[in-house]
DNA sequence: ACAAAAGTGTTATCTGCATAACAGACAGGA
DNA sequence: TCCTGTCTGTTATGCAGATAACACTTTTGT
């Protein structure tokens, strides 16, 4: 946080100067997870737990650049249904369907207080006409995406609730895991309707299945509220039956 | 079939040429559909019904520009259960997970006759930087890809079978359909078990599905075996309960 | 400090769908 | 022509998971 004198320092670069820095930014957060890019802060703009960085229905869009925090990426249906396609952590970039003609189905929330830089489609574009290499990330970007929307689809139509289920918390703890001896802990608090919401279930189910994977010794909570899963014993106890 | 010396005509076109032809070729193809490019027939493969254009696993990779015929696109899980993510037709291109750095997840199996034409992705990122609207047309793609993945994912986590499988007759017919009074042909065949694999769910379900809505009168089968659905109903039947 | 709201654990019941198991239709090859 | 393989239609049985309905705990707002 030292360098945040932003709000006070009017635009005083170039055009040239805020090209230049974008384009690094983008190469270093396309390819980079944690990385820390000292950035010009123009724009950063700060959501509370619970805020939409962007909502279902909107035209225009961005991307977004996650500085720190985490959020969902999901939908809700006419029926108010709400599924969750995708998190995503601090050096990671949302919004990637703002690229589209057609109007937003999806959205983004903070799952916790949350960071990030809102860079405008056509911004990017331009960006990535002068900096060829991005290019490749960017496409890199949309593969990660369909390739994870893949799975879920393959996921839901073939796997019961409980493999989805550790499926997803492996996911969280390759994806938001602290590793700590044996045991990795998901650096984020999500409720069980939220990972009811990503495995595709009833919350109720969710419970059962947490309190089955407690009892296995596979997880247990953190003081923080946090899940602490044992990876290898999920995958031992997925993989088989 | 006119133009079709390909075979027969050796490679005598100059670098230029080919780069001209292909880029008029993909934003031809990106841009319209039904469109009918006279490209220059380097490169067109023929399949036959089942043949695979690529599969899972292969490093390497390519776009397929489809010329004419259809093609499905899924992938199958390590027990060997198939899934169908999407199907694509003359005019629109498959492949696009090639881009992806990670080996291949997924593949495509011609539904009937198909005729398409192997474009390796390091040609294609060549031929976008050399025609930036390109570029827009290729991010298309993977947003109506992502977008409809999506929407499986939602599918299948809040709707029954049956609505699903009427979603999918629906999706059909706007992809393959032909009007014919107030009725949609679908030109193209599917086994029960193909549609299963579309719908998610088992083929037993989808002979009663079926069933029911030619009871309905909702749909009916052509001489040749093919569906012709009328979606107004469809679409209203999907609509309540 | 208290009330309201949000989150969690648990049970009993009902149902949609998978499973399994055939019989008939049809198409293509020998 | 027959015969084998693929596709379709149909049933009976069992189970996973949705639904509904609470009690209990923890957090949040005022």
């Amino acid at each position: 946080m030292s360098a945040n004198a932003s709000a006070l320092e009017p635009a005083s670069h170039s055009q040239q100067d805020r090209e230049c820095v974008l384009s690094s930014a983008l190469s270093a957060i396309f390819r980079g997870r944690f990385c820390r890019i000292l950035l010009q802060n123009r724009n950063v703009q700060k959501y509370e737990k619970g805020e939409i960085l962007y909502d279902i229905g909107r035209k225009e869009g961005s991307f977004f650049f996650i500085r720190s925090g985490v959020v969902k990426v999901g939908t809700i249906t006419e029926s108010g249904q709400e599924v969750i396609f995708d998190v995503r952590k601090a050096g990671e970039v949302v919004g990637e369907l703002s690229a589209s003609a057609s109007p937003r189905t999806d959205r983004a929330v903070a799952l916790e207080f949350t960071e990030a830089v809102p860079v405008s489609y056509e911004e990017i574009l331009e960006t990535i006409q002068k900096n060829q290499p991005l290019l490749r990330e960017l496409i890199q970007l949309f593969c990660d995406s369909l390739l994870n929307a893949h799975e879920q689809v393959t996921s839901l139509a073939f796997r019961d609730t409980m493999h989805r289920l550790t499926k997803t918390l492996l996911d969280l703890a390759g994806q938001l895991g602290r590793t700590i001896g044996n045991r990795v802990e998901i650096t984020a608090h999500f409720t069980q309707e939220e990972l009811a919401q990503m495995v595709g279930a009833r919350r109720e189910r969710i419970s059962l299945g947490l309190g089955l994977l407690r009892r296995y010794g596979m997880i247990e909570y953190t003081p923080h509220g946090h899940l602490l899963v044992d990876p290898a014993a999920l995958r031992d106890y997925s993989a088989k039956s």
